[in-house]
DNA sequence: TTCAAGTATGCTGCATGCAGGATGCAGGAA
DNA sequence: TTCCTGCATCCTGCATGCAGCATACTTGAA
């Protein structure tokens, strides 16, 4: 199975023609790993065997090291010197500090995106919601949890900050595997659904304190959901 | 010039005997680059050849080139792909959402530090601050710098959140440069001191709201100080 | 049978080799 | 003189080789 080097617009050259973009074996590597950590594939304890992961990727180690360097530094993988790389296991501790940090970026995102987002942007947010809405209706569980996620990022996005949102998805990434699997029981679902309907009155309402607020609340409650599949 | 491994404790063994501390290559160059980029003995812009550093630094380009990767996504420099890596040059819009973004994590932290430290630390961090004083008596501006950058690192310690705590020493260390060198007229000197004073009376009081606002206050601040040095 | 020491294997950490692309310079044409 | 093209050099990206440590196994003794 080789990685696929996957194509990425940079801007354009003239005349509309699309600037070609090398992309690295580290980078392709780089999101490989990380997508097959946040999508399970990898679970948490589990030992990357350099030699092995290279060849089943069919890169050399260097590439990968290089990589598995890189996620250590945004704390998804773990470097223990001399016996190599594992991936991450999420204390319960570690995922309060997290949330703790997630949720003081998204109450920053909150208060400058009620500023600064664009009309164009909060119609766009609102309507992923009327779409997460209907996977709820419809209980299509992974649909609903990717567009969730996508409505946190953009209201980050839509406070115009490309190093906060950096931060966020750096530290969204940590814990997004672990919020999938939590177990979402009925009422604290649909409790969850209701908070994003506030967020949203909130946020057409440009009400940046209101919006915090909730958001707040949602994240605080998020470490319940997410506590017993530690 | 060889890369001194600088040693790490990490926990201890029996009867407070310091483990053997193995620093890898990697983690070396990586701690030394990082300060030379800090330090400005690497300036914004400048060329990281891989040939050149890791010899003056007595290093195989492997572990540097491993180095570079992480402080990429650090965000210290930045990777050209087949041309190399440059010292991260950082904008005026850079430094505001950078400043943006500490000021959201240190008001987080101020209001969980104001309910979580110990009566030890406020302690300690208020005679920190009186040395800062003296400091700023004497017009020591180095050592009044770091002491500086260290109450605010101890407060944001002080939260109890080690990620917390992480994101925001990863982030000072984009701008300590710039704003090191940034000029600080005598009377907005003044100001920051006057600042830090009331951020003690805040912290003593325990008052995470106070303490939040006034830290507000001094980030925002921040920017007009290194403004020109941009 | 159990424990310990010695041995063997495997893997990491680092160095180095090699190919391809980027940069700079020289020479020629307009 | 200026601009373009071809060439030489340099450097990055990646692969691979090698040494040393960690772990697992084996053998022997208590």
């Amino acid at each position: 199975m080789a990685v696929k080097a996957d194509q990425k617009e940079t801007g354009e050259g003239l005349g509309g023609v699309t600037r070609i973009t090398r992309v690295t074996l580290h980078d392709a590597v780089l999101n490989q790993i990380r997508d097959m950590i946040i999508e399970g594939q990898l679970m948490p304890g589990t030992r990357i065997n350099e030699g092995q992961v290279g060849a089943s990727l069919g890169v050399s180690r260097t590439p990968l090291r290089e990589a598995i360097k890189t996620l250590a530094s945004e704390g998804l993988v773990e470097i223990l010197p001399a016996k190599g790389a594992v991936v991450r296991r999420f204390t319960e501790q570690d995922i309060r500090e997290i949330l703790e940090v997630l949720k003081a970026l998204e109450q920053a995102a909150a208060r400058l995106a009620c500023v600064r987002a664009t009309n164009a942007e909060i119609k766009k947010i609102g309507q992923m919601h009327k779409r997460m809405i209907d996977l709820y209706a419809t209980r299509n569980r992974l649909a609903y949890f990717k567009l969730n996620q996508a409505i946190h990022s953009a209201i980050v996005e839509a406070a115009g900050n490309a190093v906060l949102a950096q931060q966020h998805e750096t530290l969204q990434a940590r814990i997004k595997r672990i919020r999938f699997i939590g177990n979402e029981t009925p009422d604290r679902w649909a409790a969850a659904v209701a908070e994003h309907e506030e967020m949203i009155e909130a946020l057409t309402a440009r009400d940046g304190e209101k919006l915090a607020e909730v958001l707040g609340r949602h994240l605080d409650k998020t470490v319940d959901r997410v506590r017993d599949v530690i």
